[in-house]
DNA sequence: GTTGTATAATTAGAATACTAATTATACGAA
DNA sequence: TTCGTATAATTAGTATTCTAATTATACAAC
C-alpha cells in the first residue's frame, strides 16, 4: 500500500487537474477556481481571510486577485472606517463563473466518491479532518 | 462537514508545508523532496517515469533536475543503445539528502496518523486509493 | 498628541508548474 | 533505404507559489 503522503499528493493532484480542465474551458487560470469557490459562499471577505482559507500566502493572493480584477471577475472595495483592509466582491461575470465552478467541484466530488457507501465517504472525510488537525498542530 | 475536494487540498497543503519546513533546513527547494523520495527506491529511472510518478509534467521536471544537477545532488546518464532517454542517479550528497527526506516523510506520516487506530489508517489509505482510481478514470 | 507596535496589503525576486512548440532519436512500413 | 510516426527531452512563455522587505493604516500606552 502507498504511503499516506503520496496518496494525499496524488489524490489532490488528480482533483486539481480535473477541476482545471473544466475551469480553463470557461477562461479561468489554475489559481482562480478555489478563490471563486470561496467567494461563492463568502462574498465580501477581506484578503487575509481568503488567503487563509485557501491555504495560500496573502502575497500570492494579491497576484491572483490582480488578474481576476483585470479580467472583470471581481472588485475590491474599502469599508467606511477601515482603510487598511480590502474586501472582495464578485462582478456579474464573476458570479456566473463561481456558480459554474461550484458545480464542477460538486460534480468531481461525486465522481471521487463513486464505489463508496455513504458511511465510507463520511469516514474518509472524518479521517482527513483528523489528518488536518494533526498536521496543523505540528506546523506552528 | 467540509467538502472532499477542500479536505484533499488542505491535508495535502499542510503535509507539503511540514515537509518543506524540514527540507529547507538541509538546503532543498520545494520541488526537490518528492523527486529524492522517489529516487530513494527507484534510482536509475528515466525522466518520463519520474515525472509520471510525481504527477508533474516532464517539462517541469527538467527545470527541477537542472537545479539538482547544479547543486550536485544528481547525475543524468545515457544507456548503451538509447540516446533518447536520460536516466537519473544520485550522488553521494544526493543519497544523504534522500535518506533524510525519506525519514521526514515517514515522521510526518506518523504525525498525520495520530489519534487513529491502525485499521482506521488502513481504511483511510484504501479510500484515498479509490478516490485516485475514480479520478484517474475521469481524467482521460 | 506622539510614539511604538501590530496588522493588511503590496512589491521584488526565485522556484515550481503548466502548455505549446521544438529538437533529437527510435522504429516500423513502403 | 527512406519516409512517416511516435517518443523523450528540452525551450519559451505565462501563472502560481513562496519568503523577505516595504508601505500604509490602526491602535494602545505614555
Amino acid at each position: 500500500m502507498e504511503s499516506l503522503h503520496y496518496l494525499l499528493m496524488k489524490s489532490h493532484s488528480l482533483m486539481q487537474k480535473c477541476i482545471f480542465s473544466q475551469a480553463q474551458k470557461i477562461g479561468l487560470t489554475s489559481g482562480q477556481p478555489k478563490i471563486l469557490d470561496y467567494l461563492y459562499e463568502h462574498e465580501g471577505s477581506d484578503q487575509k481571510t481568503i488567503a487563509s482559507y485557501c491555504e495560500i500566502e496573502p502575497a500570492t493572493l494579491v497576484s491572483i486577485l490582480l488578474r481576476m480584477e483585470q479580467k472583470g471577475l471581481i472588485e475590491r472595495r474599502q469599508k467606511e472606517g477601515n482603510r487598511r483592509s480590502l474586501f472582495v466582491y464578485m462582478t456579474e461575470k464573476g458570479r456566473n463563473s463561481a456558480e459554474q465552478i461550484h458545480m464542477f467541484f460538486d460534480q468531481y466530488d461525486k465522481e471521487a466518491e463513486k464505489n463508496m457507501t455513504e458511511s465510507e465517504v463520511n469516514e474518509l472525510k472524518r479521517l482527513l479532518t483528523v489528518v488536518c488537525e494533526n498536521l496543523n498542530r505540528k506546523e506552528k
